[in-house]
DNA sequence: AAAACGGGGTC
DNA sequence: GACCCAGTTTT
């Protein structure tokens, strides 16, 4: 049989989405995962508040992890005037050893813009809040308004990925594609059911296929290595920093600054200094300077990987007028958790 | 368009 | 060790 004309159900086509929209909300109907943010009231309505920080919490961080921290911040802070009126600080203190503590930042300035000026309601109103940027605003007009916007995170641009054999999707690729398959009746079922699929089901390492709602449509699958597709992205290389901290007291009551910039700007730590060039003998004693510091004797060494660092930390301990202060009340990092360890005092994020 | 931004899970 | 995670902001 000759077949001069194109299918009538092409990937993309009105046949193609209407086979596929059932085919994985009757999937999701059965097996969505029960998550915390996804209670919802008499109503039916979720909170938007607690969608939202549960979309914060979870860009770039696994379900699983972004759980726990969610349970402490929502019980901590259980709606945005809570949030809006507490220290940056202990916002930051909730999130500690979460990563990415811009996150924590703007969600704290987020609160108080709330707060003045109310929440809003639309998918614009959202974008223009820091930290919310357009996979998250779609989340939530979706999720909490029923608002139909396509989101578009790792899992959707996988799914898509594999669905249509695109190999290298771009960004535009995946929205215009998470657009067009969108359920303008179900949005936000739709949007959580592709990122349950891709969760559960079309996984990165070694996708489970024969459970997979959308199997018979999946041109990566019928291409015979639907784990191939897509090709991974780009990554940037790891920088290796040498630095050196002082610590003034001891691993309960030290003398601590308040980091300042991007990297992990906000949370404390002990006072540190970057070795510069290749013998790096000056940062020592830019510490004991600064410090009004002397006698400074090696504790020890500590190493800590971060997604584009690799830092060596030498930790001396010195003598100062300098206070310090109870360290347990103050945000941390994991290195300077570390740092801290090596006098063995007793440290529970460890 | 690319780099910066944490920390942990997984194979 | 490589790759990934319900991304956003800055360069």
């Amino acid at each position: 049989m000759p077949d001069l004309n194109p299918s009538p159900d092409w990937p993309g086509s009105a046949d193609f989405s209407g086979r596929l929209r059932p085919a994985l909300l009757n999937w999701f109907d059965a097996h969505a995962r029960e998550l915390p943010w996804r209670l919802v009231d008499g109503g039916g309505q979720r909170d938007p508040y607690r969608v939202w920080v549960s979309e914060i919490l979870l860009q770039q961080t696994q379900v699983a992890r972004g759980r726990v921290y969610f349970e402490h911040l929502t019980e901590q802070f259980p709606d945005v005037r809570a949030l809006a009126a507490a220290p940056l600080e202990a916002v930051l203190k909730a999130w500690e050893g979460c990563g990415y503590y811009a996150r924590a930042r703007n969600l704290h300035k987020a609160a108080k813009i709330m707060a003045a000026t109310g929440m809003p309601d639309t998918y614009a109103g959202w974008l223009a809040l820091p930290g919310v940027g357009p996979y998250t605003a779609a989340a939530i007009s979706s999720l909490a308004y029923g608002e139909a916007r396509a989101v578009n995170d790792g899992n959707v641009r996988r799914v898509l990925s594999r669905l249509f054999a695109e190999v290298q999707p771009d960004e535009r690729w995946v929205q215009a594609r998470a657009d067009a398959l969108l359920d303008s009746q179900r949005p936000g079922d739709w949007n959580e059911a592709l990122m349950d699929l891709g969760a559960m089901i079309c996984t990165p390492r070694t996708p489970h296929c024969p459970a997979c709602p959308l199997a018979s449509s999946c041109a990566a699958l019928k291409s015979g290595d639907p784990a191939a597709y897509p090709a991974a992205k780009k990554r940037s290389p790891v920088k290796v920093v040498q630095a050196v901290a002082l610590l003034i007291g001891d691993a309960q009551t030290a003398y601590l600054e308040q980091r300042v910039g991007a990297l992990l700007g906000g949370l404390y730590g002990l006072p540190t200094e970057i070795k510069e060039g290749q013998a790096g003998e000056g940062a020592l004693d830019r510490l004991l300077t600064r410090l009004e510091a002397h006698s400074p004797r090696l504790l020890g060494s500590v190493s800590h990987s971060m997604t584009h660092r690799q830092i060596t930390l030498e930790v001396y301990a010195a003598e100062s007028a300098l206070p310090g202060e109870a360290v347990g009340k103050r945000p941390l990092s994991r290195l300077d958790h570390k740092a801290l360890a090596l006098l063995g005092g007793q440290d529970r994020l460890l």
